[in-house]
DNA sequence: CTGCATCCGACAGGATACTG
DNA sequence: CAGTATCCTGTCGGATGCAG
């Protein structure tokens, strides 16, 4: 009964970190990551700082809730910065942090990937329905 | 009228399958990537094919309905292969296709990233937490 | 075993209006 | 300009039961 002890214990500790296992806080963090709003302001901020209401013009169909929202939940975790000017109107400027950069990467490598691929993904799609629609006929 | 004409058609172009863009097929695939589950099935997927209830075992907390959901939609993008064999009972194995590989490697970049920074993000969100609530105190 | 159909609650998130 | 507050709707997704 202790033959496999070893090989448990091996499998345990590295399932604890184990981005598949749920309530597990890499797999919140992995939650936090697989949002819309987040690809796309980290990607917005990729190359250098931008004012809220820039972001905002360059993120089309974001609505303020959402980005202030996306925006405070990126500062909390320490992805961006946020740094207020109390000038007459005020002036907020985001910027990633070190640790944000080396998300941005990751991150925008997936935004270039969509945009590379999706001719193919469209051409599957279309292949799909093409079978889905014949196998509809001959049922 | 003419002066900026070639400039305006490069923009144009270049914005047209701009991510950022609200309705833009590219920004649709984005939004497709950004689930939850889609990371985790590819993840799962990405060291070989996979049974069904091999991926709801893997996958803790996914129901079969976001199961088949998720594979459903990927099948039809062309990242992954359905194949059944008609024994009984039933079994059905997922693969992921060329496409679905190049995107792995990309997916699995982000969820390492998690795994990897889950600790400085932590540290972030205590830090935030201490700011806050000395600011309500000063409030 | 591998799903599909149905019901239903919770909550994400859009629209709008207002404030410092 | 940079948000906050409120309302309200859609839809995501869990639970359950059934079928091939």
């Amino acid at each position: 009964m202790a033959t496999t002890t070893a090989a448990q214990r091996r499998e345990e500790a590295r399932v604890a970190y184990d981005a598949f296992l749920r309530g597990c806080p890499t797999n919140q963090l992995l939650d936090r990551l697989s949002d819309k709003w987040v690809s796309l302001v980290v990607a917005a901020l990729s190359d250098g700082p931008r004012r809220y209401s820039d972001l905002r013009r360059k993120i089309a169909g974001v609505s303020p809730k959402m980005l202030t929202q996306t925006l405070r939940a990126l500062e909390r975790d320490g992805i961006l910065s946020r740094a207020v000017t109390p000038s007459v109107p005020v002036r907020v400027d985001y910027e990633l942090t070190p640790l944000g950069r080396s998300l941005a990467g990751l991150l925008t490598a997936v935004k270039d990937w969509a945009e590379e691929h999706i001719e193919e993904v469209h051409a599957a799609r279309e292949r799909y329905e093409a079978l889905e629609a014949q196998a509809a006929q001959a049922g």
